[in-house]
DNA sequence: TTGACAAATAAGATTAATTCCTATCTAATA
DNA sequence: TATTAGATAGGAATTAATCTTATTTGTCAA
């Protein structure tokens, strides 16, 4: 049995996941929790080195996807060419902007009300749904009108 | 004015599309135009590559992407490494089978006829709604439960 | 508190998808 | 048939992501 009386919640979270607490770890999961910007893995990567200019990158990809893995945070794919991290694990969507590459989070209730459809109901296994959209964001949108 | 009498259905498609119709096009729409498996480009330059040996790959790549360009096609983002093509531009969604990494088309009525979120009624400018499932194909979820 | 060990990290190499570059070629048009 | 914008071949370059290996460290139990 140990002390952890000093744990913050980061920590916490990270030990109830089953994933051994390390600096690195801490100051990849402090960087993203913050955020609402969906940040690629280099911009975590970044905004670490600041305070731990050491760290490889394979540790932010591999703490980033393991935190994920975790339930701690959501890689979102497919949105540009990078990865994406979302330290909102609630469920919500996403808007990809096609001009600025920026994401966006929507609420969308009436869908997740939605019962999910019928011919994916007997031998198949839904992990996640997700809604999608792609367009021009408000300032893109503005821009390209003139 | 052109006589384009001996024109097929891929031909005229290109042309309608404002695309120049050479033979590297009319080969790669054809190895798409068929296929239900959402393809890679690699897997689709395989295809061409049988009847077209010299084609460069470069080739395939831009022109699968002036195909969904033109809409004659869709561009998959996100289902694993690759992204992948799609002939069929009507709507419908994706299942993405984690084990295999298959890609299956589902159909989803009930959210197409769903009205778009609220919060994206104003400014933004929404060119495409998708929904993608993750989980186990029928195949794979019997393989793993033994 | 300490020892053992499974797991995590650093550093750099590697892989793989995709795009870029440039010279050459060709489909469309008049 | 000449013109020309756009397309292609071939290979180099880019970039995200993963792998390899030696080293270090967090965790657990004695």
């Amino acid at each position: 049995m140990q002390q952890h009386a000093a744990d913050g919640t980061a920590a916490r979270r990270l030990r109830e996941a089953g994933l051994k607490v390390t600096p690195q770890r801490l100051a990849v999961y402090s960087a993203l929790e913050k955020r609402r910007d969906h940040p690629t893995v280099r911009e975590i990567l970044a905004t670490v080195r600041q305070a731990m200019p050491a760290v490889a990158a394979d540790t932010v990809y591999r703490t980033l996807m393991s935190l994920s893995e975790a339930g701690l945070c959501r890689a979102l794919d497919g949105l540009g060419d990078a990865r994406r991290f979302d330290p909102v694990t609630a469920v919500h969507h996403h808007f990809h902007c096609s001009a600025c590459g920026r994401v966006f989070d929507v609420a969308y209730p009436a869908f997740d009300r939605l019962p999910p459809p019928h011919e994916l109901g007997g031998d198949w296994m839904v992990e996640n749904t997700s809604v999608r959209f792609t367009g021009l964001c408000p300032a893109c949108r503005m821009k390209k009108s003139h």
